[in-house]
DNA sequence: CAGGGCGCTGACCGATCGGTCAGTTACGGT
DNA sequence: ACCGTAACTGACCGATCGGTCAGCGCCCTG
């Protein structure tokens, strides 16, 4: 693995970890076994670091949403979205984790601002679809839940499942989640139910 | 509301958003309009700032699992669970979203430490009556989930749902995520089980 | 009026940050 | 053998970090 390949997996791994901001260039040398000038010689600055390690998860994204673009929305076309969205998944931990973690932090930075710009088309093509409080909440926790217990499934030390029993029970449960829950209104509880006090 | 409380509620927001690492106390005193040396007045550290922000919802989730601990999984019990973990989160959106982002770069930190620890007993509870790597997946999405879509629902300015309408949701996808698949999930929610939350 | 905390502050400290730059080493093509 | 260039480095820069400290004004009490 050449030395660019190697900074961009390793500095992908520890900003998702640790933070972008809490990352040093140092740390990252330090790992590739490297000096920090070295790092500043195959890439301009940090941010031109975060930019290339992140660049290739952000097009798969992109192209998962835009083949679902302008096309009406059928139980079909639903099901191979959640399958390329799940192995996109698979694929892109670690992108993943920190887009959901540190994307409103770091939008400014170009490439995150066009993530969130993907992931602002994913929530309108579904949001044609989507309109009570509770579907919107379904989409959110497919979405979401699917990539954090991903993310943490091997962050903290769990159990560790075959990729493939990981993938089919993903796929199943974000179907469950998604499909139209116009059936069976006896599944909601009662919107009448005790109203808690929130407070902080 | 005194200097101390406004700074615990500055220091937790911005924690959270733009994480722990890359706040600076500076930052957190200008928004208070204090200088940083009344904030190190305040708190000798600032880690002992972020441990005074985030104590009492590591409390309020010690105290939901310890009531947990030792009995029986009965539908019963599941659903209270269910209710008072999703009246912790909407309570502690801050913190749960700091314990999802962070608790690992963060895990040196004593109280994050314990946080941690907590976590741990609510996958330990659960984990009794889980087995299958989709019930693991369930279980993950439900909880991760459930606090992910939360916390970002206002981080991205998401339509607003009313309080009431979202904990239902909350409670209604859950149940469905959480519930034993092998049975016919029509028969899972009982209306008669509406638990009052606990209060902090 | 004296004085003692309390809340707060600016000046200052060493460490570390991202980034610049001049220079060294290794090596492939002619 | 020579040269150009790619890969890499240490010394150095200004900025910012968390944290220390002496001292400021203010209010309350004796």
């Amino acid at each position: 693995m050449s030395s660019q390949e190697e900074l961009r997996t390793i500095a992908l791994r520890e900003f998702a970890r640790s933070g972008y901001g809490s990352t040093s260039l140092h740390r990252i040398a330090e790992i590739a076994g490297l000096s920090k000038s070295s790092v500043l010689y195959h890439y301009s600055s940090k941010e031109a670091l975060l930019e290339a390690a992140i660049a290739p998860a952000i097009d798969a994204m992109d192209s998962i949403i835009s083949a679902m673009e302008g096309l009406e929305f059928t139980q079909e076309r639903r099901h191979a979205f959640i399958v390329r969205f799940v192995d996109f998944l698979l694929a892109h931990r670690s992108e993943v984790h920190m887009f959901i973690n540190q994307a409103r932090s770091l939008e400014d930075v170009p490439a995150v601002g066009r993530a969130n710009e993907v992931v602002g088309r994913i929530a309108e093509v579904f949001g044609a679809a989507v309109n009570s409080t509770e579907d919107r909440m379904r989409f959110g926790m497919a979405l979401g839940g699917a990539a954090y217990s991903l993310v943490t499934q091997d962050e903290f030390g769990q159990t560790e499942s075959p990729i493939d029993e990981t993938r089919a029970a993903l796929v199943t449960i974000m179907t469950e989640l998604l499909a139209p829950v116009s059936v069976s209104p006896a599944l909601t509880v009662s919107p009448a139910l005790t109203v808690s006090p929130v407070l902080n």
